[in-house]
DNA sequence: ACTACGGTTGAATCCTGAA
DNA sequence: GTTCAGGATTCAACCGTAG
């Protein structure tokens, strides 16, 4: 299996990618979602959330993650339910729009505690370009995995091992490539280790870039050891 | 309480009480999904779906809708995943968008076996005309409830009286007045009933007027006799 | 006539939950 | 246990019309 980890800009490595001929079978990643807020927590491994709504860079990535993919892969998308519509619509404008998957966790959000209903959702917009199989048995829209915990956490949205695991099974064969183009901690990246895929991740971020290193090395070790 | 069944076109029948200076406290809604399909289905009573791909209608509603909630007033808009982002965004032209309820329900859709996940959710708009606070402790957004089998209902798609019953109590006060522009079978009416709400409906398809009708005063009686 | 295109019909088909 | 019916869908075959 092999891992290629990158730092930079997601749009200008792409591109390289894409200038390079290389194709990816499936992607799996979770972009900004666009928001402006910190995160309250006393763990100093986690960053201030900085994004400028930045609507742009969703729309710019979409070309060229479309391109990247192979015909008849697929791509899972994190968002949440404030920017679906966007999100939904700028998928669509390349991919075909599959299912809005539901991911149940445990616990619920923040938010105003007597106006709103608390959340205990995220949405995973489900894609593909041209027509994707999935693998196994007919799942349904609703995953269920607990939160990882922010104490343990070293990314303030890092995702359940599990649940991309189940995406990575149902979406893609051993030995294809994966691609998520905001690593952050590099879950995906573990995730393919664990289920024997090759990753291509890409990080802007200095300090997640490292992290999703070590993290990926220590699977790694670990995966020779057994 | 009282119950003003109204047959005729929403639009219509919804600038009518807008001249007359009515006013309401809630709205929960189930508007037509803009689908086209036909529904296999045994029961003689159920017609096939046949809209249009309306999208006019819904952009149509929402400055009425707007115009006859109170300030401080709540709607609930059914809606499925293929056009969250058509509703959210029209909604959002009008209303405070606050949260989208997933209604997670037994059983799965249909669809394409090896291409899409089972839906087993469908999304309920929850937005406000200024500031709304719900009632009671804080629910999440998941609200599980059984389907209406198609056997027992006699609409197409019959929202269970529970899930009605609960939206109603986190939304209004006893005494308050709900309107329902698309009654359908009229089960938001009889959820009104239940909870001492007051009740507008307004449904343009004859057969369903009717049955609705049957459906409240059936639910009125009983409600007499306890 | 032959293709291209668009709109409509109905077959398919698997997991779930109730019986 | 085991059987059995049904689902806010998608796909593909099939027309009818137009170029």
């Amino acid at each position: 299996m092999t891992v290629k980890l990158i730092q930079g800009d997601c749009l200008e490595e792409m591109q390289k990618l894409i200038d390079k001929g290389v194709k990816v079978d499936l992607i799996v990643t979770d972009p900004p979602y666009l928001m402006n807020y910190y995160r309250h927590t006393n763990n100093s491994n986690i960053k201030p959330i900085l994004n400028d709504n930045n609507f742009e860079l969703i729309q710019d990535i979409m070309p060229l993650l479309y391109e990247l993919l192979r015909d008849g892969g697929a791509m899972y998308m994190f968002c949440n339910s404030n920017h679906i519509d966007y999100f939904k619509q700028q998928i669509s404008q390349y991919f075909n729009y599959r299912n809005i998957l539901i991911w149940l966790k445990n616990g619920m959000g923040m938010g105003d505690l007597k106006t709103t209903y608390g959340k205990r959702t995220e949405f995973i917009i489900y894609a593909s370009k041209g027509r994707h199989e999935l693998n196994g048995r007919r799942d349904n829209d609703v995953l269920e995995y607990k939160k990882v915990p922010v104490k343990k956490s070293v990314h303030q949205n890092q995702k359940p091992l599990a649940l991309l695991e189940f995406l990575i099974n149902k979406s893609s064969q051993p030995n294809d490539t994966v691609l998520d183009c905001f690593m952050g901690s590099g879950t995906t990246g573990v995730a393919c280790l664990q289920t024997n895929r090759n990753f291509i991740g890409i990080e802007l971020d200095e300090n997640y870039y490292k992290i999703a290193q070590e993290r990926i090395k220590e699977a790694q070790t670990q995966q020779k050891l057994m």
